[in-house]
DNA sequence: CTGAGCTGTCATCGT
DNA sequence: CGACGATGACAGCTC
């Protein structure tokens, strides 16, 4: 149990550094509660630095983890945990919950629309944001919608009622972000352009001249907000700035375009909220990353989770009938509306209502006049036009006047842009410098990835996994072994002249049984010949700590007989063999140990006691003995403690790039996953358009995007609903998470 | 001369 | 209880 509470804790101890030095979040003490309970209690005892070599075979394993405590497989075991960390960093990867509304603002359907009533553009909102930007007498009111997007949008082709379940928070997120992205980056309109957009280009030919000026926007907005007056993103006009909310956040927000002239501002979707100023992409940059971070702080209990929780209704098989009990009769269903070529089982986005023709005037859907003080309470569904409909940014929009639709693309987010951000955030969050990033973004494509810089990383990485998995004792016959073997052939250059007498079968058996762990010792690489103690062949030859000894007595011990008359070089040689020899190693001579220091140390128990036996020894001499033989086989062990400690930095290191290459991986994945988001919110808010700028009323004038919206029921029908029913709508949805929240 | 790195050794603990 | 491995701590040596 030990044994395997000391594994367990340097695991986790491992693996928690090495996420926290790429930055990932660990929450080992939650994991550990959640999935390992006995672990908490085993992790919080006296933890070893380093994994344990195993020697013995505890069958022991983890449930669900597979780890065994005494034979471990550190491969494994890494794998498991980096696929874990592969999954936190998927979480890690979403994007923010940030809560973003569109703040919708309409006519008050009471007070009397006039061309200088103020409005308000599109703005963002966190969760702690905007509340109430309604005017005190302008009639402007807030509509925190959120879009109701099913994950099935693309396959289908059209746009569903909202399906509740088939978003989770994190798609919702994703719109979020992406909608937030592609309100900094701006989305033009010039693409669409109806034919009733003669006709709107003389009613509101005023809004033209507004929208001229927007080029500069919000640059000059901010100005005009200095002077008291507030540009309007859509139009370019400039009204009194008298919101009570936070202005800045609001025309940080007001998309600004609708650069080609006779462009209505009404019909304007949040999703392509297209901004013709040039981008300041640092700006968006932070913009990103705020919302990254209140992700991070926050799980967003937002509106949103009520407004998909509506039923899901069947995209296709709706009919798109008026509510049965609706109060406000300029509801219109969309089967009524005249849509040209539009049956029933029209689907309200699928791709072919862009090649519908334009009904100019078909059946007319009686409209009885607003009554907003009626609410219809049957509408707890997503209110689309809060999605989709810019406010009214201009009292003076002409009722009669067909929506303008925007050009859904002209102000489409650059795809370079958007991996431009991506890449940025990837540069971020690895630490790289932009540049780095940059050399990523070359490298998208490509397998490999980021360019990790890997070059450091040592060779002997790849063998070390298998050195590690199968521990000290006997398997080291890896790569490494090549090493070692060169050290052998030097060990028999460097020969072993003083005891060669006694070197024979018996140290020819002592290198069969141990031969393994010598290689092993050898695995890092020595090359400095003082390094060759690592062979307990060759300690004698190794360093030459000669201290706790006496010169003296070294030397009287060492020296060989005075054979004076031998060349000089053969007494260099046996001189520098004799200072190549350690303590040990002399002091066994100098007690006239008449086997050698590597079989002392190095057989079995029961053959070197059996060698023991064989001779007459002093007291003196079976001490130093069994000295000799346990301070070789620490040394032994400190060796090969030592060689673990740099395996186990190594592994981590690998390890670390390893995760670095995932995250790596991961992170290219989401900027793929949010540019497709992307492209299916542009579909969804075309399609929308379309469908809006499609519908008539019963003198078989387009409806005003900033009277009228789509929304969705949840029983799936598309209803056309006044702007203020559905803000109030919206707001009321809005309240009841926040309620309950509390 | 000094500091870093390497190595051996000891003490200690756990198996 | 003894053997043994692991490991922290320490010291000596080399560069």
């Amino acid at each position: 149990m030990l044994s395997l509470k000391k594994y367990l804790t340097e695991g986790l101890l491992q693996f928690t550094i090495l996420l926290s030095l790429i930055g990932v979040r660990v929450d080992v003490d939650t994991y550990l509660t959640s999935q390992l309970p006995p672990l908490r209690e085993i992790i919080l005892g006296p933890s070893s630095a380093y994994t344990q070599t195993q020697f013995h075979n505890l069958r022991n394993t983890l449930d669900g983890y597979g780890i065994h405590p005494k034979s471990i497989d550190l491969d494994n075991y890494f794998t498991a945990r980096r696929l874990l960390s592969q999954v936190r960093a998927l979480d890690r990867f979403q994007v923010p919950t940030t809560e973003v509304n569109a703040w919708l603002v309409h006519r008050d359907p009471e007070g009397s629309v006039s061309g200088s009533q103020p409005s308000s553009g599109l703005a963002l909102e966190s969760s702690s944001g905007l509340q109430d930007v309604t005017g005190p007498d302008n009639g402007v009111r807030e509509s925190e919608t959120e879009q109701g997007f099913s994950e099935d949008l693309e396959d289908l082709g059209a746009v569903a009622p909202p399906v509740s379940g088939d978003l989770t928070k994190e798609d919702i997120d994703l719109i979020d972000i992406l909608w937030r992205q592609d309100i900094d980056l701006g989305a033009g309109r010039e693409i669409f352009d109806y034919s009733h957009r003669q006709k709107e280009q003389d009613v509101d030919k005023e809004l033209q001249d507004g929208a001229e000026q927007d080029d500069t926007w919000p640059g000059e907005g901010a100005e005009a907000l200095a002077r008291n007056l507030l540009v309007d993103g859509e139009t370019g006009e400039s009204f009194p700035a008298q919101f009570p909310a936070d202005i800045s956040s609001l025309t940080e927000a007001v998309p600004s375009e609708s650069e080609s002239p006779g462009l209505q501002n009404n019909l304007l979707s949040p999703l392509l909220t297209g901004t013709e100023s040039p981008f300041d992409l640092e700006q968006q940059w932070q913009d990103l990353m705020s919302i990254m971070e209140m992700q991070a702080m926050e799980v967003n209990t937002s509106t949103s989770e009520i407004l998909y929780s509506a039923p899901p209704g069947d995209p296709l098989s709706t009919n798109y009938s008026l509510a049965p009990n609706t109060p406000i009769n300029q509801n219109v269903s969309l089967h009524q509306a005249s849509l040209g070529g539009c049956s029933q089982d029209f689907s309200l986005f699928s791709p072919e209502v862009e090649s519908l023709p334009v009904a100019g005037s078909s059946t007319l859907l009686p409209l009885v006049p607003s009554n907003s003080t009626s609410l219809n309470t049957t509408f707890g569904s997503t209110n689309l036009a809060g999605l989709f409909f810019p406010p009214q940014l201009n009292g003076t929009a002409n009722d009669t006047a067909g929506p303008e639709l925007p050009d859904p693309l002209g102000g489409l987010l650059d795809e370079a842009m958007l991996d431009e951000i991506s890449l940025m955030d990837l540069a971020i969050e690895e630490g790289f410098n932009p540049v780095q990033a940059s050399q990523l973004e070359e490298e998208f494509d490509s397998d490999s990835g980021l360019s990790l810089d890997s070059s450091h990383s040592p060779s002997s990485l790849s063998s070390s996994e298998g050195s590690s998995s199968s521990s000290s004792s006997s398997s080291s016959s890896s790569s490494t072994s090549s090493s070692a073997s060169s050290s052998f052939s030097e060990e028999g250059a460097v020969g072993y002249s003083s005891d060669s007498e006694t070197l024979d079968l018996e140290e020819a058996e002592g290198a069969v049984g141990y031969q393994p762990e010598y290689s092993k010792f050898c695995r890092m690489s020595y090359q400095d010949p003082s390094q060759l103690s690592c062979l307990p062949y060759l300690e004698h030859v190794g360093h030459n700590h000669t201290y706790n000894m006496a010169p003296s007595a070294l030397d009287s011990a060492d020296m060989p007989p005075p054979s004076a008359l031998k060349k000089g070089s053969k007494e260099k040689q046996t001189d520098f063999l004799d200072k190549q020899m350690s303590r040990d190693e002399h002091r066994a001579r100098a007690m006239k140990i008449p086997f050698t220091n590597d079989k002392i140390i190095n057989l079995p128990v029961e053959e070197f006691n059996e060698l023991l036996s064989k001779y007459q020894l002093s007291e003196a001499q079976l001490s130093l003995i069994r000295d000799i033989r346990r301070r070789g086989k620490n040394k032994m062990a400190a060796q090969n403690c030592r060689k673990r400690k740099l395996d186990t930095i190594l592994n981590l290191e690998r390890d670390v790039e390893d995760l670095q290459r995932d995250k790596a991986r991961l992170l290219r994945e989401k900027v793929e996953f949010l540019r497709s988001l992307r492209q299916m919110k542009q579909k969804v808010q075309s399609l929308y358009q379309e469908v809006f700028g499609r519908l008539r009323d019963e003198n078989g004038r387009p409806y005003s995007p900033s009277q009228y919206a789509l929304q969705y029921a949840g029983d799936g029908s598309v209803l056309l609903i006044p702007r203020t029913l559905a803000d109030q709508q919206a707001r009321r949805q809005e309240r009841k998470p926040k309620d309950r929240r509390k």
